[in-house]
Parts: C-alpha cells; structure tokens; sequence
DNA sequence: AAAAACGATTGACGTTTGTCAAACTTTTTT
DNA sequence: AAAAAAGTTTGACAAACGTCAATCGTTTTT
C-alpha cells in the first residue's frame, strides 16, 4: 500500500471540538490578533509534542506569541518575503504553491488543522512558496527564533521539530511517486483517500467531504488539468465509487479507490 | 528562473581536489570503516557549518562516528529499515527512491558529494526510501542522537540541520514543479542543467558530464519512460542542444536548455 | 432580483508520451 | 576471447491526457 496515504496515525482524541471546520466557516471571535495558549488547545496533540511537564507546557505557551486571522483568499505568506516564524493552523485550510516567472504554478500541498507551514523559508531566511487561506482561518505564528531557542533546553521540543521537518520530506516523496508513477484515476484516487483520512483523524467523517480548493487547484496539485480532474469524477461517480455534487464528495467504495491507487482494480 | 535549477550557491574553494570523483572511482586506502576529521575534510563547506571556533570543530569531529564505504549498486540503507544516522557523501554518487508494494519505482533524488541522505528517517525512527550507490562510494556516518545532542550546544549546528532539512523540502518543491507542469524536454533540460551546476560548484566542468545513472533511473526520476528519455537526448543531439555518447554528455548551448525550461525556447 | 463572474461539465479533436518490438552497443561474466 | 547480460536507440502504433469550445450551474456583486 502507498505509505502517502496514510502518513502517519494522529491521535484523534480531544478534537472532536473542532469538528465545525469542515461544516462552516469559524465564527470570529478577537480583533486581529490575540494571544493564547498551547497548553489548553485541542489541537496540542497534532502541532506539539506529548509528555510535557506542566512547566514545559508553559514555556512553550510563550512560543506562539500570537494567532492571526487570515481570510479566504488571502495570503498568509508569499514567495520571497522574509521568513521569520512557523505557522500551525488552528482553523481554515490552506494550500501552498510555487509559481515561476513563466506563470508556471503548482500547488505543491493542501494544509489543515495542526499542520505547520513555512518550513521552506529557513533555508534561505526568506519563503520560497506562496500560502493561501482557501477558507477563513486562524494560524498560530511561532517566530523560528524562538522555536530554536526553547528547542535548545526541550529536548522532546527539538526531536519534534525534527519529525515535523521529516514528516514533510516523506510526504514528499510521497508526492513525487504520484506524480512520477500514478495515471490520472490512481492519482486522484490517492489524493481523495489522503483527505479523507486527515479529515477522518481531525473527528470528520471519512466518507463526506466538502472539497475546499478548485478543480483546478486539485489538477495542480496532481498534475493534471482540470478538465481530467473533472472527467475523473465523472468516471468515478458512473462506476458508483464516488457520489459527486459539485465540491460535496461522498467515498461510496473505499476500497474499490485503494484498489485503483494499487493498481489492482477489477478488470 | 526556476528556482530547482539553482537551489542555492554553494562555496566552490578548496573543492578542487575531489575533481577525481568524475573522472574515475576512488581509490580504496583502508579497511572498512575508519575514524577521520571533518576539521581538516575539503567538503566541510558543504556538510558543515562555517565560522565554527576550533574547539566546537574538535567536537563536531566527534559526530562522525566513522565512515562507510559501499560499492556500486549496494544499498547504504532500505526502506524500512530502523533509523539511527544521517549520512554525508564524501566521494561517489547516489540514488534514492521509494518503491511500493505494487512494483511502482521511483527515484526521488540523486546525491552527490557533500549532500546529506537520511532525512526522511527521522520522522518514523525507520528509513522511507532506499538509498542506493550509483558508483563506488564513501559516507560519513553521523548518529542523529548525537547530532541532536550536539546541536543543542552549537546554535550554528543547530541552524544547520534546520537548513539542511529546509533545502530538501525546498528542493523537493522544484521536483514536483517539474513533475507536475513540465513536458518531457522541459523536464530533462531542468535535470541537465541542475545536474551540470551541482558539479560545477564541486569543481567539475560544467559542460562536460558523465551521468551515473541508466536512462530508466533518469526516467524514473523525471517520470518519463526510458524510451522518452533515450528520444529528448537525440532530439537535443539533433537541435546540437547536447553532444551525446551514451553516459557521456556535454553540453553545447547553456542558454538553449535554459530557454526549454523557461518555456521560452525559439520557435 | 438581475447581472456578472467564476467554476464545473462534456464533447470533439490533437499532441504527447507510453507500449511493444527489434537491432545495436557496451559492460560484465565465464 | 567469447558469451551473456545489461543498457541504449529507433520505429510503428496505441493510449492517455491536453486543448479548445460550448453549455450549464453556482456564487458573488451591484
């Protein structure tokens, strides 16, 4: 089986709470920005490490210096600003894209909550990929600084910032198999088992999803154009793998969609 | 640009006596694995951090426990695998690839002197990929364990590894730009052109190259069958683009692979 | 509420790349 | 040195996907 498709187990408990992203958009609540702390948020167990004394739990609180609002279609980062800070959403969904000079553009990843974005900025201090809310979100900004700083005493800190850094390597790769191996049924097929098995461990259900990005944006990322995207889904749906309503996916067969991702369909 | 072609500069001095590494093998000395220095290694400015007081290079120099020599077509280290080191190339080359129970194959990357392998270990404390020498090689081995240690005490280690592991993200974001949005000249210019600056920052030719690796393992890594591969370098033959003899390449016209890639190639 | 903008679907057709096969070259083995 | 294996090139043809265009539905704006 693809190891991109299921990256990792996440801990599911505790998270049921923020089980309204998938349905609405948050409502807001603060001004731009607010101050708050990891140690009583739901989503510890997907941006932070586990096992921490109360008194580590509340040095780390000081790390996230402060949440900012991004609105639908806005950026939270772009290609040659200066990096200074991860940024772990709490709410909203993001994607992240490269784009040339010669207009070239690809999505290169679709981020929800407890995911962190931004690691591609410390190379060179400055991000080398775009970051677009595609639905109103909150992100919890780290400034790096003082990532490293605390990471330096925290040991389960700095082994965890080394997981994040690798866990985004391997999807990666992840990525680059699809890409490089994979015909357009196996790819979108793999890309809807990925989502629904993120959604699935943030307390959503694993057969409903609401799409939140384009036909376009999902052929970027697969490196197809969204026509095939379309096409795709319409050939899924006659063959009663898929229920298909505009952005409102339903996974009728999941395994008939692990069957064509490992090239086993039933011929 | 595209920013794949030219990850980042890469300090060129003092690299001149590793130019043997593209002509032939390197020659054995010792036996199987033995104690050295990065303090006085040529490739230090590509593995190591620079402005290190000599006192933190004397521990440094402890990190790399020993070195590996491995042989053409043998596996440095394989998918599943448990994870204890990262390992830096000192001479030879190298593939890594992901393979899936299915038979998919694909090369994510090509290393060379002075890159680090492993990353993609750290997350799951087992290896992703396999790791595979393309030509007689030697590695340093360095425990992440104390590579950890280590860098909670040089801040500049520290800002190493994060950059390291940064790069391949940023390196592997170009990979899927060319996967997801390249043709297959395009793709194969990009490959050449990135190929023919990494060497060159090592002090090889920068026009002359012989390619270590099977058409099919470029064709893996470009997501192109052999076939594909074997055609674009005759047509590029042809357009007196390359001069092609079998592994043997040389680059005749720089600017005309740059204009493939930018899409801006003369009509 | 109507208009405009945006996104999705579908069809016809063209291009690119993959597949299969044969011949040839180089490298490795015996 | 001969034989075998591995890798490369090239051709003919097929399949997959892209392109262009028209239509329709949904969301946003006025």
């Amino acid at each position: 089986m693809l190891k991109m498709v299921t990256p990792q187990p996440i801990d599911t408990s505790g998270l049921a709470s923020t089980a309204h992203m998938q349905g609405s958009t948050p409502t807001a609540i603060n001004p731009h920005s607010l101050k708050v702390a990891c140690s009583n948020c739901n989503l510890r167990e997907l941006c932070m490490p586990l096992g921490l004394s109360e008194q580590e739990l509340e040095r780390i609180d000081d790390v996230v210096a402060l949440r900012r609002k991004v609105k639908r279609g806005a950026t939270l980062f772009r290609n040659g600003e200066k990096f200074t800070s991860l940024f772990a959403i709490r709410t909203g969904f993001f994607k992240t894209s490269v784009v040339t000079d010669d207009g070239r553009d690809q999505v290169t990843g679709f981020q929800m909550a407890g995911e962190v974005m931004g690691l591609d900025g410390i190379v060179s201090d400055h991000h080398s990929c775009d970051a677009i809310a595609l639905e109103d979100a909150e992100v919890c900004v780290m400034p790096f600084e003082r990532i490293e700083e605390l990471s330096r005493e925290i040991n389960s800190l700095q082994r965890h910032v080394h997981k994040i850094m690798s866990r985004e390597i391997v999807r990666e790769n992840g990525v680059m198999l699809l890409l490089g191996s994979m015909r357009a049924e196996e790819r979108l097929a793999a890309f809807l088992l990925n989502l629904a098995q993120r959604l699935h461990a943030r307390g959503f259900s694993q057969s409903d999803l609401i799409l939140r990005m384009t036909r376009e944006e999902i052929g970027s990322y697969l490196g197809l154009k969204l026509e095939t995207v379309s096409r795709t889904f319409s050939k899924f749906s006659e063959d009663k793998v898929l229920e298909v309503k505009q952005r409102h996916v339903r996974i009728l067969n999941t395994e008939a969609l692990r069957d064509i991702v490992n090239n086993k369909a039933c011929l």
